[in-house]
DNA sequence: CCGCGATGTATCGGACCGATACATCGCACG
DNA sequence: CGTGCGATGTATCGGTCCGATACATCGCGG
């Protein structure tokens, strides 16, 4: 899931450690929280080691270039490789079933701009398979088991059938949005969006075709 | 997080751990996906060390039936002890900020029936407190940064955006009834429930009292 | 009598977290 | 002028938990 995002991320500009974390806070903040850099570190050096990055010393490495008005000290800057962005393609691609769970489709959509239209489909209805699923359990609980839980237990399932349904709709809409081909939370023209500027095209093609 | 569970299940009545993991995805079916065994059994074990479990063989020990090959697989059937009991009531106690992140704050909630009222005030406040930091900064997003951010990301924001305000209102519903001393989901005396039937008592006490 | 799905216990590699450590930079405050 | 402090920045370690896998038993229908 990391590897995913950094590969995402790494494409819109190289980054070091701390930058990428903070880019991964703002762009995943909907959905988990602050990645750990007990985490990052590691998977950065995988990710280095099997070719998809690279780094580069921040420092002016090319002479005279880039007075630097920051850091000496050892800035480690990565950028993603060609095997990187074929890596990158190739996650989405795949895609399966673990893309349907909380952070994997969280992660997943929010890369969405970077996916192609069919595949966005694909994730989009097995997400709100997996959500039905999940929503029909919580009904069965709270018909069936009811008198054996305790009200709070109760209450918790309540709060979670809601958010089952709400997300089901939410989809919902996204899904129907995706196959007339318009942008996400772009309502149907003639209801006004309250929303002022949104710019971002209808996102038609946005696939990343790979050109060597 | 899975040890308190464990715990606190295992006070309602003993179970072997296949029954443990249904219980757990029935009490916790709202917050998290099936617990794995890959960390049910490892636990159970760690919890039997501790001396906070004991096992005991399901099949009645018929003198010196020990299965010499294939046979029998006893069904081990774990109950809590009463340092197990303790180990229980001293997790609630020490319920710190860790109690306050989705998982961590769901599992406490679904045994708010074996919380006092004090501790049970505490969660839901630190827990509200984290959400509206999380709610801030999605609209600091929303607000300073939309235009560094695709549409699809953005409409991630919005909608996790949407489920802490939503959240936020729901523990301060929660919160109110806890301070005036009715059960969850209460409504205030006059507003019809739809529901019939809400057994279970307003909570009134439901501390567990260790007496030594 | 055979297969098959539910029940049941168990292990292993890997992903991820939280705490911790340490070093540099800019700047506000005395 | 210096001094401490918060932001920036890299890094490790122990521990929790997941997903895949393996294996054994049981009841049931074909």
């Amino acid at each position: 899931m990391l590897e995913f995002a950094i590969l995402g991320l790494l494409q819109e500009a190289p980054m070091h450690g701390y930058e990428l974390r903070k880019e991964l806070t703002a762009k995943l903040g909907a959905i988990r929280a602050a990645i750990s850099y007990g985490t990052l570190y590691p998977t950065l050096r995988r990710l280095q080691a099997a070719g998809w990055i690279t780094e580069a010393d921040g420092t002016p490495a090319t002479a005279e270039e880039v007075p630097a008005l920051t850091s000496r000290r050892g800035r480690v800057v990565y950028t993603i490789t060609a095997e990187g962005k074929e890596r990158f393609a190739q996650l989405i691609a795949q895609a399966g079933p673990e893309t349907y769970d909380d952070t994997g489709f969280g992660v997943h959509f929010a890369f969405f701009a970077r996916t192609d239209q069919a595949t966005r489909l694909r994730i989009l209805e097995g997400r709100r398979r997996k959500i039905e699923e999940r929503r029909e359990g919580l009904r069965d609980v709270l018909g069936r088991a009811a008198e054996r839980l305790d009200a709070y237990t109760l209450e918790l399932q309540r709060h979670g059938l809601d958010a089952c349904e709400r997300e089901v709709r939410w989809l919902e809409e996204l899904i129907a949005n995706e196959r007339s081909g318009r942008a996400p939370a772009d309502p149907r023209p003639g209801t006004a969006g309250g929303r002022g500027d949104n710019d971002s095209p209808p996102t038609p093609g946005t696939s990343r075709t790979e050109r060597p």
